[in-house]
DNA sequence: ATGTCTCAGGGACTGAGA
């Protein structure tokens, strides 16, 4: 089983992209953020005659996440518990039935703009609130699987020039913190399990054509509860939707499971 | 390199967010 996460900036101008992607990487399980669409503007009819089933939890303009499925799947939640929040960030879904049934959770972590501001400060309290829940999931979904874009590059290796990004946005130690209190809560970085190719990256700044020179931060990330980390037979990075014309600044992230 | 991309409001550009 293939699980993929994809920060796709905007599911109304990436959807041609995305039905070339599905199509050529065949995946069973894909978590989008950055949707940037109202409910009703779904685009559930072009994705399901491509073999997938959604659900989806957007709104105008900014934030949306989705989940598609090629088995059925159904919606767990669409906040996280005990977090009054209007942006919308997360999505669960359960995945197939029985003891091989997963749980997968899509996250959108907030960016958190700068650090020291108000952005920021939500977004440490928003990691808190996800590393409660993610805790209390563990313990009913063991088979749990939590993919998305954290907007956190977890240590130096994973930031192309680790002294010019030092502790700014993205990288900072409360960030970093935020995230190594995820793992504690019982969950691995699929791609942390297998070697890697130093600089891998799965986000370039749009700005600074920084694709090209690959100035990079690998911010997405597949996180595995024990069970599913232990079936992890690979985990990748997909730089070819990153060269398409009008690319995502993100590229997708994919993880292998046996069976 | 206040470097680009996306969206909304409003009908050309500006501002927000990333």
């Amino acid at each position: 089983m293939k699980l993929a996460s994809w920060n796709v900036n905007s599911l109304k101008v990436r959807l041609p992209q995305v039905l070339e992607w599905l199509a050529r990487q065949n995946p069973d399980v894909v978590c989008l953020q950055e949707t940037k669409l109202e409910n009703d503007k779904f685009p559930a009819l072009e994705l399901e005659a491509a073999g997938y089933r959604c659900v989806w939890s957007g709104q105008k303009t900014y934030n949306g996440v989705a989940i598609l499925s090629r088995r059925a799947l159904a919606t767990l939640a669409t906040e996280m518990p005990a977090f009054a929040d209007e942006q919308k960030r997360v999505i669960s879904a359960s995945i197939g039935e029985g003891a091989d049934a997963i749980r997968v959770i899509c996250v959108y972590v907030p960016n958190g703009q700068a650090v020291g501001t108000d952005k920021y400060e939500y977004k440490l309290r928003w990691l808190a609130a996800l590393r409660a829940w993610l805790e209390q999931e563990l313990r009913s979904a063991p088979r749990l699987a939590v993919l998305g874009d954290y907007n956190i590059a977890p240590a130096d290796e994973d930031v192309h020039d680790p002294e010019a990004w030092r502790d700014r946005v993205l990288c900072s130690v409360p960030e970093r913190e935020a995230f190594k209190k995820l793992l504690g809560v019982g969950l691995k970085d699929a791609f942390r399990l297998f070697a890697r190719e130093e600089k891998s990256f799965t986000w370039w700044d749009y700005r600074t054509n920084g694709f090209k020179r690959n100035f990079g931060l690998r911010i997405d990330h597949i996180l595995l509860g024990q069970g599913l980390a232990t079936e992890c037979r690979a985990c990748v990075i997909d730089l070819e939707p990153r060269r398409a014309e009008r690319p995502s600044d993100h590229a997708p992230i994919m993880a292998e499971l046996e069976a």
